[in-house]
Formats: C-alpha cells, sequence, structure tokens
DNA sequence: CCAAAAGTGTTGAAGTTACACCCATGC
DNA sequence: GCATGGGTGTAACTTCAACACTTTTGG
C-alpha cells in the first residue's frame, strides 16, 4: 500500500520512529511475596548523579502496531515472547512530560525531546524467574521494584501504574489470569498468597481452594516441594486447554 | 520531516490540529425500543453520491487533553455538556486509514491526508430526547443509527463501535450507569427494557425491580404517564446523592 | 370488552461465608 | 518437639431464579 510518504521519505528499509506516540509497560512479577513491577533508572542532572525512576516504554515505529511496540519493549527488556499483555489506556494530558526534570532527561534521549507524546498503556503479566532483565536501546538499567515502594516516577507514570494496577485486581476479580505470574509449576499456596497481595485482602483458604479446583483449570502433579520445613505441597500445572474451552463458556461468577 | 515543524507553534494564539492523534466517540442513544449509535455521513467518490458512514471523529489540538477532545466533538456534535464519557482504548494499527475509499475521503477533509493517525477511542452515553442535532467541521450530516443496522463504517470504525458495545455491557454490568440514557423521568419499565436490549437477554420483571429498588438510587415521582393504553407507571428519578454514596462503597453484586 | 404494560411475593436451589483440626517436613 | 504451611468438610446464611395473577388505562 501506499505507505506513508510524510513519515517515511528517504529511507524504506529503516523504519522510522513516530515522535508523537509512544507505549509505556507496567510489567508486573510476583516473587512469592509481593507484586512488583519492572522500573528502569536513570540518571539526571549531569554530574548530580541523582536517579529517577519509570516504566519502560518507547516510541513507536511508524509501521508498527501499537500491541508490537509493547511487545517488542517487553522482549527487550526481559526476553520474554508470548506473554500476557492487555492495553491499559491511552494517556494524553499535554503536559505530561513537561517538568523541568522531565524535559530534561529527554534532551538526553529523544530527537525531538519537546514533543507533545500521547502514550499508550499497556500492562503485562510475566513469570518473574523467567525474565532475563537486559538494559535495552531505552531503558540502561533495569530492575524489580516492589509496588508499595515506588513513590514517584517520572512523567505521568505514577497514575499509569495505579490505573494498572486497578485494571489486573478486576482482571483478577473476572479471569483467572495469575497463572501467567507464575512458573510451569506451582502450588496452591502460592496462587493463594498471589490473590491476597493483589486484590489486597485475606482469602480463607478453604473458600479459595475450593473455587480454584472447581474451574478445573489445574492439573495435580505427582511432585512435592522439596527442602521446605513444612508439609511438602503437590505441585500443580496451569491445564491450558480447559482454560481455553472455559474461557468461551465464561467464567461465570469467579471473583473473590 | 514536515511533522516536527507541524508541531512546533509559530502562532500560539491559534492551537493547531495535532495530525498524528485523534479522537473517535461512540455517542449511544436510546429510543425506548432500541440502542443507536450517532454516526456521521459523507459522499465520496465526486459525481457518484455514495455515502460512508463513520463515527464522529476529530484531530486534536496540539494543547488540548484527550478527554477534552472528546467532549468537544461530543458538545459540537449534541449540544450537550457534563455527559457520561468514557475512554475505551486506543486503535493504532498502521493501516487503519489506508483502504483507497478512506485515502479518497481524507484527501478531502485532511491537510495530512495520509499521515499515520492513532486514535482514542471513547463511548458516551447521552439522553437521545435532548440531543440537537447539528453538522460540526468534521461531520455535515448526522444521524442515530440502530446498532443491528450498521454493517460496515469507514477505518477501523467498525471494530471500535464492537469494542465499545462490549465496554457498554461490561459497565453495565457493574455500575447502573443505564440512567445517563434516559430522560430525567423516566419509568421502571424504560429501564427495564433499556437493560434487556443493552445486555441482549430477557430480565424477569420482578427481579429486575427488586435488584434495582434496592440499590435505593431512585425517587418515585408522585407523576403518572398520561396517554398510554395501559396502566400508567410512575415515574422515577435518578437519585445523584444515593448513587454518589453508593459509589464510594461500591455497587456490591450488581449484576444482571 | 379487549389489549397492553404496571405492579406485586414466595419458594427451592445455588452459592457464599465462617470456622478448627491433623499432617508432613526441617531444624 | 516445635514451628510452618498443607490439606480437608459442614452448617448457617444470603442470594438468585423461576413463576401468575390483578390493576389501570385507551381505544
Amino acid at each position: 500500500m501506499s505507505q506513508i510518504i510524510d513519515n517515511n521519505p528517504t529511507n524504506q528499509a529503516k523504519p522510522l520512529l513516530n515522535p508523537h506516540i509512544s507505549v509505556d509497560c507496567v510489567i508486573f512479577g510476583f516473587d512469592y511475596q509481593q507484586l512488583n513491577v519492572l522500573t528502569i533508572k536513570r540518571g539526571v542532572g549531569g554530574k548530580g548523579k541523582r536517579y529517577r525512576m519509570a516504566l519502560p516504554g518507547d516510541l513507536i515505529y511508524d509501521n508498527e502496531d501499537l500491541d508490537m511496540a509493547a511487545n517488542r519493549v517487553l522482549k527487550e527488556l526481559t526476553g520474554l515472547d508470548g506473554i500476557f499483555l492487555e492495553q491499559v489506556k491511552a494517556f494524553g494530558r499535554p503536559d505530561r512530560t513537561k517538568t523541568a526534570v522531565d524535559q530534561e532527561w529527554l534532551n538526553s534521549v529523544r530527537e525531538v525531546p519537546e514533543a507533545r507524546v500521547v502514550t499508550v498503556a499497556y500492562y503485562a503479566l510475566v513469570p518473574m524467574k523467567q525474565c532475563k532483565l537486559e538494559a535495552a536501546s531505552f531503558a540502561r538499567s533495569v530492575q524489580w521494584t516492589p509496588i508499595n515502594e515506588i513513590t514517584t516516577l517520572a512523567f505521568d507514570h505514577m497514575d499509569i501504574m495505579q490505573e494498572s494496577i486497578e485494571k489486573l485486581k478486576s482482571k483478577l476479580n473476572t479471569h483467572p489470569v495469575g497463572f501467567n505470574l507464575l512458573p510451569e509449576k506451582f502450588t496452591l499456596g502460592q496462587l493463594h498468597k498471589l490473590y491476597e497481595v493483589i486484590l489486597e485482602k485475606k482469602i480463607d483458604k478453604r473458600n479459595f481452594r475450593r473455587k480454584i479446583s472447581k474451574l478445573n483449570i489445574l492439573t495435580t502433579l505427582k511432585e512435592k516441594q522439596q527442602g521446605v520445613a513444612h508439609k511438602p505441597s503437590r505441585y500443580v500445572r496451569f491445564n491450558e486447554g480447559n482454560y481455553i474451552k472455559l474461557s468461551k463458556t465464561g467464567f461465570d461468577n469467579f471473583s473473590f
């Protein structure tokens, strides 16, 4: 098709960054204790060595779908493919990148640092252990941070994180997506803890197990936990076949 | 790189259109029978007089928030302010405006018709009777169309409409927002019909009335229907105070 | 008198909540 | 042997779904 003349004037081979639209990713990870988010760090202020945290994100390429851009960011940082990823919404306050510190940072990163950028936020659920964190073009230092230790972030990233957390909560109450935060084998206790941490409330153990079991999306393995100072748990595995079947008929009144 | 220059306001007084980002509005109205959407019509193909329907929308101004832009579109078309309006999500397929017909249309409307545009979709709930439909800069002819008579729309507007309908359904199942589609005074029968139409299923009359009543957000008026060929209904009015109180504590397990 | 929607309770089924004890393991 | 989390059933309560008849009006 007639590719965008305006946007791709000279060099067909190399896709151009679109300086007006970015994606930002709220990448959630669970360490069996707390909910974490992948943050990037960047020094600002020359010698001052002050640091500022932000959500990972990047401008989109001009021939690139929004979902693809978010997946690209995710892949570059974690090395993972095929991850649970959902759009949250677009954030577009005209002044969202306009504080002095934010501008300073952008000056060192962007070709057109003063451009107005609308960002499209995504959240992702990744199995934390499987991530191979890597610096990327848009992020020198990457790290997991527990969500309740995050007090300030660059731009409007606090808003984005808050809304993503809300979205995750309501998603977890209607779809059993928690598995995406766990490794292939896990225990019901771990899943239970995950729900309590994300939903920020105690959930009765027996009721939790009953409700999850009834969904029929877990396969219990023979293998047991080893080296734990208590009765070892049987591992379970997520049963994708049943999950898919179930998502077609709906998860009914599944909520805690 | 015309974009960059485009964005640099040489003229501070007059806000500039941002040619890269638009908003599109799915404006729902209820005529007591069906769910309707505001559509705009535009001729394409010179003398051929073919028409093409689309959702109303516009490029955003460069100093304008996304929500403001959507409110502006809404106001220009319907004359209404303070309307229920929620973002659906951003749509950004690179080829979303690239079919021949769509390009032809854009040629007659946009200064940079070939630019890639990411659009942010909103849906709105308006009391249909109170709308004073007016042509706007971006829409010569405006009209209500029942949603099940809409088979094709320009660009990716069918996708946008579908997703908006889904969003409305799930919203209606968790928050009693249906009132926004009705005039100040209405009957429980009308509200009942509204739920059945939007959720596309029969709902038992007595159960419906019980559930709505229990929420305590309706005030029954003394006034009755007039000139109807059946037992006249008492009118009710939406009680905003109780609604606000209730939204703070949550609507619990409110769903049909 | 007929058609059409308004208005009104009860019952059985299903789902949700609350609760306490024994078990297997590491140290 | 003690601390730790694993694993299990039941009873009271709440919510939900299904169901039919009388009333008021216009024509």
